[in-house]
RNA sequence: GCCGGAGUGGCGGAAUGGCAGACGCGGCGGACUCAAAAUCCGUUGCCAGCAAUGGCGUGUGGGUUCAAGUCCCACCUCCGGCACCA
C-alpha cells in the first residue's frame, strides 16, 4: 500500500514540484503540461507553411504589449479561444495561420528605463521572455518560428519603409485613391515659382505632412497626444492634464480616407456596436457652408448689394475673404432663426472683428481660452461663456444685421470654426442665448401642434416665418436652400467629419525614428526642404543614449544625440535627422501583414504570400482597441492596398471582442465611524468599506444583508480586476495550482466569451474536477503506474452510446465555429457524466471523445492519446465524423399542454404525425381526466415537438 | 445628456416563439473510511402538502400569440463608451 496524500497538499497536486512516481496515476498537468510542450516543439508540430493548401484560416489575436506585471489573465481569454479554433480547424484540414508577437514600443518600457537608468530595450527584452515563457506555459499552438516584436531592428525597417510609403502618397480626391506623390499635378502658377515651391506643393498633399498647429501637449508625459489619446481633456494613459500648444508636428492625412473608413465598414462582420464608434469617430454630417458679409461701419446697406451681386457672377468661392464670415450648419432650413453669429476664440478673423471699444474684453477672453486645458473647455457643467466682438454680419437671405460673438463653444478645428446660432432649434444656441439675452425667434414647428414662442424644439417639422420657404417640410427646405444659395454664390452643401488628421509623432524617446532629414542651410539652420532617408538605408536606429527623459519643453530627447547621429551628409548637402518618434500605434498598423513572410529581407511581405493568407479571417481582442488601432490600422492597409502593395482593401474580415474578467465577487458593508454597521444603501462619507466574507451575507429579496443584523445591506459585486484592488489573478499562480488545461478550460467555460464575467477560483476546481473525471476514464487510477484503464474495453458500442458520442461531437462541432465553447464545454461535461459510471467503457466512444477534447485541453488530450496506446500528436488527428443517424431517436417524449400551461408528457415515436400526436396525447390519462367535459376548441401540433390543447 | 450592452436559483450561466434553470460552483443527504481527504451516488428555484400534486416564478407595467426569458410599447436599475462636432 502506497501512501498517496500527505498534509496539506491533500487534494491539491503539490505546487510545481516533480511528484513522486507513487502517485502518478493521478492526474498531474504539472508533469504532463511541460512535456507535450516540449513534445510539440521538438516536432514543429503547429509550423505554417509559407502558402496555405485548399482552405485557408488566418487567426489572429491582438498582440500583447509586455508589460513589466506579466501576462494577466484577460489575456488568455481571447488567446484561448483563438487556440481552441484553429487546433479544431487544423484537424479538418484547414491551413491555419496563427501568429503571435509583441507590441513592445510604449511608454511604460520607457518609464522604467528613466526611474532604473536601464536602457529600454533591456527591459522589453525581459519582459517579452516572460510572456513568451507564460505564452508557452499555456500550450497556445502559435507558430514560434513567426515571433516578432514591434521593436526589431529588422521590423523596424519596414514600419519606417511603410511611412515613406505614406510620405510618397497624396490622396487624389477624384478617383477617392492615395497615388505616388510623383502624379500630382502642379498647379502653373505653382510651377512658375520654380523647384521650392514645387517641393513645398507637394510636401503639402503628402499622406505625411508637417503642420504647424495646436496640439494636446501633456507636461507629465512629456510628448505630445492625439486627439483620440486624450479623454475628456487628460490623457488616456496615466490621465495626467494636457494644454493646447502650437508645434511642428507630423500628421497623417487619415481625413482623407474618412468616407472610404466608413463606407467599407458596412461589409465587414464585426459586432454592430464596434462599427458604430467607429462610424460616430469619423462622425460624418452633411449640411451646408454659408457666408455672411462683414457689415462695414457704414453704407451697409450698398455695401451688401454690392458683395451679393458680385457673388450671383462668381459664384461662391473656394476660400472666404476677409469680408466674409464662412459658417458651417448642418440646419441649413433654420436660417431665418438665426440671431446672432459665433466664431471661436482663435479664428483668424477675430482681430479684425473686434471694435475698439470691445478689445480689451476680447483679448482678455482669447487669453483666457487659451490657458484653459481642454477639460475646462469641455466641461459641459460650466455653463457658456463668451464676448461680443461689436461687429455685426449681415444675414444672406434677409439683409439684416446680425451679431458676431466670440464664444469658446466652437471649436476652431471644427467646420470653419464660425456658426450661425439658432437659439430656438439648437440646445448649445439656446443655452448660450437665455445666458446672454439674446434674440429666440422660433422657424420651425412641430408636425404636430405649435411651438411656444421662444423654446427649444432641435426635431424636423415644418418652416414658418421663413420667407418663401415658409411651409416647407425639413428636409425639403435643407435641399431647395443649399440650391439657391449656391446658385447665388451665397453658400454651398458641405461634408464635414468629426475625425481629425492624425498627430503622428511624438517626442519621447522609445519608438521609430522617422526616416526624415531636414536639410541645413549654410548657416547651420533648417531651411525648411525635407527628404525621406533612402530605402537602402533604413532602418533608421535609435541612437545611444544614456538620458532618455523628456524633457520640459517638447525638444524630443533625440535632439540630445550627438551630431554623429544627427547630421547626416548627402550630395554635398547638410541634414539634421527629425527628432521626434512614431507614436506606438505605428508597429500595430501592420503586424499582421509581417506575421505571413516574417524574415523577408526584401520586401515588408512577400505579394504571393500575402494574397494567399489575406485577409485575416478571425481577429479576437478587446474592446479597448475598438477606435484607435482599428482605425489606424485600416487606414494604413488602405494606403497600401491604393499603392498595390496589398491586394484587399480591409485587413481584418471579422472580429470579435471578448469581455472582460473581472475580480471574485465582492461584498462589501459600511461601518460608521463609531464602529456600527451601516446599511449600504444609506451610507456616507464617513463611513468605510470593509469586506465581507461570503458566508456571513445572506439573500432577502433583492438585497443581501448581514446574516447576523439582516437590517444591514452589504453591497455585492465583482470589481474590475487592479492593484489597488488586490484582486488581481495571476496565470502563473492559477496554473501552479489547476494546471493550464484547467485556465485555459476554465476561461471558455465562464460564459459566452464577449461577456463581462467574474473570476471564481472555485470555478477553476469545477473544471479541474471534470479533467480528473477525463483522466480517471482512460487512466486506472487504482495502478502505481499510468497505465489504461480496465474498463476501457474493445466491445462494440451500444447504440444508445452512440447516440450519446454523436450528439456530442455534433454539438461541439457546431459551437466551435460560433465560439459557443461554454456550451461545447458543458456537452463534453455531460458526455463523461454518462460514461464514468460505466464499467466497460467502450474505445469506440472513448477514442473521438479524447480526439474532440484536444483544442479545448491539448495537453491531457495528448497524454490520454498516448495512455490508449496511439501515436501522437492528437493535436493533428482528423476531426471526428459526425454520424447523422445517431442524431435521431427511436422515441422522444413531448409536453402536452391543456391552455398553454405543461400537463402531462408522453412518449411517442420520433416520426409520429399529427393525427398520432394528438391522439396519443389526448389518451394520457391525466389529460383525459382534465380534458373531460371540456370544450376542446383547437388543438396546435408542432410534429416532434408538443401538443396542446386550447379549451373553452 | 447621447450611444451601446445587460438584468433568469445562493453564484457563473443554459434555453431555433414550444417542457425555464442544461452544465458548473455552492448547499444538503448517503456510500467508502477507525476518521478525514479524495472518489462515487442521490438531492437541490420558491410556497403549500406525508404524498400524488397544485400554485407562483426570467427587472417593472402593458400588449401580440394557442404558447413569451425570447417579439412589440413604455419604464426602472446596473455596466461600458462618448461627450459643446453646429
Amino acid at each position: 500500500m502506497t501512501i498517496r496524500i500527505c498534509g496539506v497538499f491533500a487534494g491539491k497536486p503539490p505546487a510545481n514540484s516533480a511528484p513522486p512516481e507513487s502517485i502518478m496515476p493521478r492526474y498531474q498537468p504539472a508533469r504532463i503540461e511541460p512535456k507535450w510542450q516540449s513534445w510539440w516543439e521538438a516536432h514543429a508540430t503547429f509550423a505554417t507553411p509559407r502558402l496555405p493548401g485548399v482552405r485557408k484560416t488566418y487567426v489572429l489575436d491582438m498582440f500583447p504589449y509586455p508589460s513589466g506585471d506579466g501576462l494577466h489573465v484577460g489575456h488568455p481569454e481571447g488567446y484561448t479561444a483563438t487556440d481552441i479554433v484553429t487546433r479544431f480547424e487544423r484537424m479538418r484540414g484547414t491551413s491555419v495561420m496563427h501568429p503571435m508577437g509583441f507590441d513592445a514600443f510604449g511608454l511604460p518600457a520607457e518609464e522604467h528605463a528613466i526611474r532604473t537608468g536601464t536602457p529600454p530595450r533591456e527591459s522589453t527584452q525581459r519582459n517579452i521572455d516572460t510572456f513568451r515563457r507564460q505564452l508557452k506555459m499555456l500550450g497556445f499552438s502559435y507558430d514560434w518560428n513567426r515571433e516578432l516584436a514591434t521593436t526589431d531592428l529588422a521590423y523596424v525597417r519596414w514600419t519606417q519603409w511603410i511611412f515613406l510609403v505614406l510620405f510618397d502618397t497624396w490622396f487624389d480626391p477624384a478617383v477617392q485613391k492615395g497615388r505616388p506623390i510623383a502624379d500630382l499635378p502642379i498647379p502653373a502658377e505653382v510651377a512658375e515659382q520654380g523647384e521650392v515651391a514645387i517641393a513645398a506643393f507637394r510636401d503639402a498633399h503628402r499622406l505625411a505632412y508637417q503642420s504647424e498647429a495646436p496640439v494636446n501637449w501633456c507636461p507629465a508625459l512629456g510628448t505630445v497626444l492625439a486627439n483620440e489619446e486624450v479623454i475628456g481633456g487628460v490623457s488616456e494613459r496615466g490621465g495626467h492634464p494636457v494644454v493646447r500648444i502650437p508645434l511642428r508636428q507630423w500628421m497623417l492625412r487619415i481625413t482623407a480616407y474618412a468616407d472610404r473608413l466608413e463606407k467599407e465598414l458596412e461589409h465587414l462582420d464585426w459586432p454592430a456596436s464596434i462599427k458604430k464608434l467607429q462610424c460616430d469617430w469619423i462622425g460624418r454630417s452633411t449640411g451646408a457652408e454659408v457666408d455672411f458679409h462683414v457689415a462695414p461701419a457704414s453704407g451697409c446697406d450698398t455695401a451688401f448689394a454690392a458683395w451679393t451681386s458680385s457673388r450671383r457672377a462668381s459664384g461662391f468661392p473656394q476660400q472666404p475673404g476677409n469680408d466674409v464670415l464662412r459658417v458651417y450648419t448642418t440646419r441649413p432650413d433654420t436660417l431665418y432663426g438665426v440671431t446672432y453669429l459665433v466664431v471661436a476664440p482663435e479664428h483668424p478673423l477675430v482681430d479684425s472683428l473686434t471694435t475698439p471699444n470691445h478689445r480689451q474684453a476680447i483679448v482678455a477672453y482669447r487669453e483666457a481660452a487659451a490657458r484653459k486645458s481642454d477639460l475646462d473647455r469641455t466641461d459641459l457643467a460650466k455653463g457658456k461663456t463668451g464676448v461680443f466682438t461689436g461687429s455685426h454680419c449681415i444675414h444672406p437671405l434677409t439683409g439684416q444685421p446680425v451679431p458676431v460673438w466670440v464664444a469658446d463653444y466652437v471649436l476652431s478645428t471644427y467646420g470653419t470654426g464660425a456658426i450661425m446660432a439658432v437659439p430656438a432649434h439648437d440646445d448649445r444656441d439656446w443655452e448660450f442665448a437665455k445666458t446672454f439675452g439674446l434674440d429666440i425667434v422660433t422657424v420651425v414647428e412641430p408636425d404636430s401642434g405649435h411651438a411656444a414662442d421662444g423654446s427649444l424644439f432641435t426635431g424636423d417639422g415644418r418652416a414658418i416665418a421663413s420667407g418663401p420657404y415658409t411651409g416647407l417640410e425639413t428636409r425639403a427646405f435643407i435641399a431647395k436652400v443649399a440650391a439657391d444659395l449656391a446658385s447665388a454664390g451665397l453658400g454651398k452643401p458641405a461634408v464635414n467629419y468629426k475625425l481629425r488628421d492624425w498627430l503622428f509623432s511624438r517626442q519621447r524617446f522609445w519608438g521609430e525614428p522617422f526616416p526624415i532629414l531636414h536639410e541645413l542651410g549654410p548657416d547651420g539652420r533648417p531651411t525648411g526642404a525635407i527628404c525621406a532617408v533612402d530605402e537602402t538605408e533604413l532602418p533608421v536606429r535609435l541612437p545611444e543614449l544614456t538620458d532618455f527623459r523628456p524633457g520640459d519643453t517638447p525638444d524630443p530627447p533625440l535632439s540630445r544625440a550627438g551630431d554623429g547621429w544627427l547630421i547626416v551628409e548627402k550630395d554635398g548637402k547638410r541634414y539634421r535627422r527629425e527628432t521626434n518618434t512614431m507614436p506606438q500605434w505605428a508597429g500595430s498598423c501592420w503586424y499582421y501583414l509581417r506575421f505571413l513572410d516574417p524574415t523577408n529581407a526584401d520586401r515588408f511581405v512577400d505579394p504571393e504570400v500575402e494574397k494567399a493568407w489575406m485577409p485575416v479571417d478571425l481577429y479576437v481582442g478587446g474592446a479597448e482597441h475598438a477606435v484607435l488601432h482599428l482605425l489606424y490600422s485600416r487606414f494604413w492597409h488602405k494606403v497600401l492596398f491604393d499603392r498595390g502593395h496589398v491586394s484587399c482593401p480591409e485587413p481584418f474580415g471579422k472580429l470579435v471582442n471578448q469581455g472582460m474578467i473581472l475580480g471574485e465577487m465582492e461584498f462589501t458593508g459600511y461601518r460608521s465611524a463609531k464602529g456600527g454597521w451601516v446599511s449600504a444603501q444609506d451610507h456616507g462619507e464617513g463611513d468605510t468599506a470593509a469586506k465581507v466574507p461570503f458566508d456571513q451575507v445572506e439573500k432577502q429579496g433583492e438585497h443581501f444583508v448581514l446574516r447576523d443584523a439582516p437590517k444591514v445591506r452589504v453591497e455585492s459585486r465583482a470589481y474590475k480586476m487592479s492593484k489597488s484592488r488586490g484582486n488581481v489573478v495571476n496565470p502563473d499562480t492559477v496554473v501552479k495550482e489547476f494546471g493550464a488545461d484547467s485556465l485555459r478550460l476554465y476561461e471558455m467555460f465562464m460564459g459566452p466569451l464577449e461577456a463581462t464575467k467574474p473570476w471564481s477560483t472555485a470555478g477553476v476546481g469545477g473544471v479541474r474536477g471534470f479533467l480528473d473525471r477525463c483522466w480517471r476514464l482512460v487512466v486506472d487510477d487504482r495502478s502505481d503506474e499510468v497505465v489504461l484503464s480496465p474498463q476501457v474495453v474493445d466491445d462494440a458500442p451500444t447504440d444508445d452510446q452512440l447516440r450519446e458520442l454523436h450528439r456530442m461531437l455534433d454539438k461541439v462541432t457546431k459551437d466551435i465555429p460560433s465560439l459557443s465553447f461554454n456550451t461545447a464545454i458543458a456537452r463534453m461535461m455531460e458526455f463523461v457524466n454518462v460514461f464514468t459510471p460505466l464499467e466497460r467503457k467502450p474505445r469506440g466512444v472513448i477514442e473521438p471523445f479524447v480526439v474532440a477534447l484536444a483544442p479545448f485541453a491539448p495537453h491531457l488530450a495528448e497524454e490520454l492519446w498516448e495512455v490508449l496506446g496511439k501515436p501522437a500528436p492528437v493535436s493533428l488527428m482528423t476531426w471526428p465524423h459526425v454520424e447523422e443517424q445517431w442524431l435521431r431517436d427511436d422515441s422522444i417524449e413531448i409536453p402536452v399542454q391543456i391552455g398553454g400551461k405543461l400537463r402531462a408528457r408522453v412518449t411517442v415515436p420520433a416520426d409520429a404525425d399529427i393525427p398520432t400526436l394528438e391522439a396519443t396525447a389526448a389518451a394520457d390519462p391525466r389529460i383525459a381526466e382534465l380534458l373531460a367535459g371540456k370544450q376542446v376548441v383547437k388543438v396546435i401540433t408542432v410534429p416532434g415537438r408538443m401538443v396542446n390543447f386550447v379549451i373553452r
